[in-house]
DNA sequence: TTGAAAGCGCTAACAA
DNA sequence: TTGTTAGCGCTTTCAA
């Protein structure tokens, strides 16, 4: 048994024809006699023959493959999300190539110099870090997921604003006074943020803010949650927290745990983007939900567009298609962890 | 700006230089002047060129690529075991295309193919379904993790079966008397089940078995777990649950709270997996944490010597290496929910 | 209905 | 130190 992958030219020896029509048959091109097919099938099959589709890609032809850009599908958001683009990808007849930047600019550069050496037809780009001047310099269908690249770039997302906003209104609709938002990088890039301050602004209240960086490593991570919380409550009292991620949520119940707070007595708690593995953990928080499988097939929707149109990139001089952010609303799902 | 990306050719021209320098300059092989070298680098720089690894792949080289198939990352256990395997492969060069199986043997046989195809260096197949012959026709390095395809290809996994009987005595040492077993699937495969089989039996009880098939729709998922269990209980009391996955005790630790039952005053719970997701999630949960980043490790080094070796595949006639079964401790992780 | 020949972008002898 | 030539596995004219 030879140790090396059989090859079109092997088929072709077997079957007793010239490997072009090999090539026919597997493409299913021109014309070809029935007995022709038959016996090259039964060369394919007794081979184990499979193209190599790295030959076929060599032909300026595509690779139908899509490189999925995110900070590591271990975090339940990233990993449904990888799932659903994956599964619309697939509907199309493209596959993806997962890429975990982990949270390193270093390691999302590598992987987008390798995305584009290996010659995917478009790239999904959903990680976190800022300001990576690469992306200029990529000639190819490009979507962001909730990630402002460029405004040539289009971006689809999660209408945060109103999520954030719809969150807190959750939170004072329950009677709460003193909600506390903690997120993991605050600034007027946070639109979940800018949510929350303006509907406790129109409340009256006073915005209170804990940071606690994306990248915090998880040993230390809970530590620091409950420090930064510890420390918020002693300026002066908090009787919720919206938390921007259902994972810090958790922790926030746990802080409440040990602090003997009741939940939703003494805090109510409300968290961000309602996956399904979190929903299965805690079905009794309160969170927003994010239409996950909505923003991924949106995004491979504008993808397929840029890669099967001519187009090499989307034309925006004539300020044509001026690369939209498409935005989801997020949906509010109750639970116990906010008082009824 | 021209639209297709540019070639070696393309560079060589600019530089003026013929191509096999570019591609000396590329890989830093043979002897190169120094002024060569610069203007190479230049017109790399001002084309913006980046080698096509198709190309290069074509060669009878290898694509420096492995193939992961698990069944979907969104699961706490996959999606870091796959972000694990990634760096692991990483730090050797490689990079790996992650194929989610969806608990679907076609699109498992599918992705099979299309690794072949693609020529990836090897696989590493962590995936759930059973009995896909493919695997019979892969002629390249293969490890498979938790997974028995056949006795000749090794297999990485957690020591179920101690890790099973651990989880077991962490339940009858809280005094419990009734645990009951939650898995996914029930049979002599399950070794996290014959590891409480014989716990159960050691201390002269009955085993109480539920299954929940793996594949269960999450909205139909809870019903399933709540109706399992009253019934379970009806036919006689259970004082503890052993569920083999931490999602799973999740949904016993619901279950329990809507039918009153105090945890662990009622009912002692352990789980399965310890990832880093589940323990920010529910840190009080007691579980079994599996090693997962040794598993990743030991499936790569595994993978790495087949690949760098010049074997096509591990030679097994003369019984040398009767592919091991490698096999990691888990770690009991005590919490909250085991009465103390 | 089929085949011969050229070429995709790159690397690897073998010369120069 | 550099260039020429051939060829990886496949598709694609162009002929037959």
């Amino acid at each position: 048994m030879s140790s090396r992958e059989p090859t079109l030219a092997d088929v072709a020896q077997l079957a007793g024809v010239s490997p072009t029509t090999v090539s026919r048959v597997l493409n299913n091109r021109g014309y070809l006699s029935e007995k022709t097919k038959r016996s090259v099938a039964d060369a394919i099959k007794t081979l184990g023959y499979r193209p190599n589709s790295l030959a076929r890609a060599l032909h300026g032809k595509s690779t139908q493959t899509v490189g999925l850009i995110v900070p590591a599908v271990s975090l339940p958001f990233f990993g449904e999300l990888a799932v659903e683009v994956e599964n619309a990808l697939a509907e199309a007849g493209y596959r993806i190539l997962i890429c975990n930047s982990m949270g390193r600019a270093e390691r999302e550069r590598e992987y987008l110099s390798l995305l584009v050496g290996n010659r995917v037809d478009g790239i999904i780009s959903g990680a976190h870090n800022e300001g990576l001047s690469e992306y200029d310099t990529i000639r190819m269908p490009l979507v962001t997921i909730d990630r402002e690249l460029s405004p040539s770039i289009p971006n689809v997302r999660c209408a945060n604003r109103d999520a954030g906003a719809l969150a807190t209104r959750a939170l004072l609709d329950a009677g709460c006074r003193h909600p506390l938002l903690l997120t993991s990088r605050s600034g007027p890039r946070n639109l979940r943020e800018a949510g929350y301050c303006a509907e406790i602004e129109r409340a009256g209240l006073e915005p209170r803010i804990v940071t606690i960086p994306f990248d915090t490593p998880t040993p230390q991570r809970f530590a620091l949650v409950q420090s930064s919380l510890d420390q918020a409550c002693a300026r002066s009292p908090i009787d919720a927290v919206f938390a921007t991620d259902d994972l810090a949520a958790a922790e926030v119940l746990e802080w409440a745990h040990t602090r003997d707070l009741s939940v939703p007595g003494d805090l109510s708690i409300i968290g961000f983007d309602g996956t399904e593995t979190m929903r299965r953990a805690l079905p009794h928080l309160a969170t927003i939900r994010q239409p996950i499988s909505q923003i991924a097939q949106a995004a491979v929707d504008i993808l397929l567009e840029q890669m099967e149109g001519t187009l090499p990139r989307p034309i925006d001089e004539a300020g044509e298609s001026p690369a939209p952010t498409l935005e989801f609303p997020g949906t509010l799902i109750p639970g116990r962890s906010i008082s009824a």
